[in-house]
Parts: C-alpha cells; structure tokens; sequence
DNA sequence: TCCCAGGCTCTCT
DNA sequence: AGAGAGCATGGG
C-alpha cells in the first residue's frame, strides 16, 4: 500500500481490501453518508473527512494533512492491518469462505471509544435508520459546531445534562443509559483508555458496570474501538446465521479473529436475509 | 393493528 | 441460572 498527498489530499493506491460502502455501512458506525457521486463523508475523532475510490481503485482522502493521516485515519481505518492474511485463514472454511466474499472489502474501524459506546447503547432494540436518527440529533444538539458539521458530545457535556434535555433525541428507554455512561466515564468508575490492554472479560465486565450494557453492546465496543478482535458480538441476526451456517459453533479457523468473522457473517446474512 | 428493530433490566421461579 | 414481560419510538 502506497501514501502519497498531493495539495493536501491523501492518495491511498492498491488498498484492494477497503470497499467503502460496505466498510461504511454496514453497521459498525453510524455517521457517514454518501452522496449520489459516491463520495462518502463523515465526523470521526473531531474532524470532518470526505473520501472516494476512484475508478482505478485508488483512494482519496480530501482535505487533509499527512499529519491527520497518520495520527488519525491510519488508525481509523485499520490500515496497518493484513486483510488478505486474515480472509486467507477464514477461507478454510468453506462457508466463511464465502461470507469473506461476499462481504469483500470491510474493514473494522478503530472508532472513538465514547462515540461508539454510546452508539450501540442506542442500537439496542432499534434499527439502523433511527439509530443513525437519534445518533444525528445527540451530535447536533449537544455536540460542538465547527465549519458546518458537528462533533460527538463528550462524557462531560454529557454528563452535565438531564433526562429532560435528552428527551429532543427521542430515544426511549435509552436516554437514561447514555446518562449512566456519561457519568460513569467522567467518574472514572469506567476507564475506556485501558480497555484494550485488558483481557477481553474483564474489559467486557469493565463496560457492563453501565446501565443499558450487556454482552452484546460491550463486545460492539470491544470490536469496533479497543481493537479486540476476539470479541464476537451476537445479536438477532448472528444467531440465527451461526444456526443455519454452521449449527450454532464457529469454525476452529475463525477464532483467533473471532470478531471479524462475524462482522463478514454479519453483512452476508443481513443481506442475503439469511434465516 | 400488530410486529419488529445489531438487547437489557427486572422479576419470578 | 434460566425464562419471560416490559421497555420508547417509528417504520413496514
């Protein structure tokens, strides 16, 4: 893979393992759009980034720094990590096999850890559209605008508000969730930064000290912003795809990347509405 | 109208 | 420790 920024904007060439949309919306983050050129856009880590794939297959990264790329988006989108290693150890499995090609391209994203946590808070119960509603609305109400878009609220804006102040993102049961998180993060009874240097129990039963989070929310977090690879979140759809694909027990081959795995499982049942 | 949505809490055995 | 109701809201 090869970097080069031109007029501050970043070309990625022979990144044969990042399919957008399918990295970008496939659940695993809530706040990119795209637009009907294909552009995709999208706040993470306090910064606005807009990115295409062009038709060669290089991709660029508008409006930004060589400094952004490698202190930020490197590590966003898992750059440093061997997608073509990791689908050939999955693929010795027939089934994951196909799975892996059908979801080519999807990478695991290396997302804010309180973004995240409070975005599979809001996800339970709910589906991908109000998720990605009540999600919009808690960054453009509490979170900071700069030069047109919005940032995520942090734990201590957050934490500072009230059940009535959250009833504008119209989330149900879970507003007093994302409360308890808030607090818990800005006391420290919950430490995020040390997640990723736990094991994965104990950082799963560090997450579900909060109100509102259970296995399933904290292996989201665990995955998608502690780059613990061996969490495997089980939701609805991943259970009745681990029946009918492979009789409930995931493949030998699939455990060291348990999580990715299921991320690939994911997209091929939700889309093919396997079961 | 009923059912469901990337679940979890609370209660009752 | 396991099962089941209830939970806010909105779309199909």
């Amino acid at each position: 893979m090869k970097i080069e920024n031109k007029n501050n904007n970043i070309y990625i060439y022979g990144a044969e393992d990042f399919d957008l949309p399918h990295t970008l919306d496939c659940g695993q983050a809530f706040r990119w759009v795209c637009d009907e050129k294909n552009v995709w856009s999208g706040v993470a880590f306090n910064r606005f980034l807009k990115l295409e794939k062009l038709s060669d297959g290089t991709i660029v990264l508008y409006n930004t720094t060589t400094e952004d790329f490698e202190n930020i988006w490197k590590d966003y989108f898992d750059f440093d990590r061997d997608y073509g290693e990791i689908i050939k150890l999955l693929s010795e499995n027939a089934v994951l096999k196909e799975a892996c090609e059908y979801s080519h391209g999807i990478r695991i994203l290396n997302q804010e850890p309180f973004e995240t946590l409070c975005s599979f808070i809001i996800s339970q119960n709910n589906n991908i559209k109000r998720i990605k509603g009540i999600i919009s609305r808690l960054c453009e109400n509490f979170g900071d605008k700069k030069d047109g878009y919005y940032t995520f609220p942090t734990a201590e804006k957050l934490a500072s508000l009230t059940l009535e102040d959250l009833a504008v993102l119209r989330s149900g049961f879970r507003a007093k969730y994302l409360l308890d998180a808030a607090q818990k993060v800005v006391n420290r009874e919950v430490e995020l930064n040390t997640l990723k240097e736990m094991n994965l129990d104990d950082a799963r039963n560090q997450l579900m000290k909060i109100k509102g989070v259970g296995p399933k929310v904290a292996d989201c977090c665990l995955l998608f912003s502690h780059r613990h690879t061996d969490a495997f979140p089980k939701d609805v759809w991943i259970k009745r795809a681990m029946e009918v694909l492979f009789g409930g027990e995931l493949p030998e081959c699939a455990k060291e990347y348990a999580g990715i795995a299921q991320q690939y499982i994911f997209f091929y049942a939700r889309d093919t509405k396997l079961g």
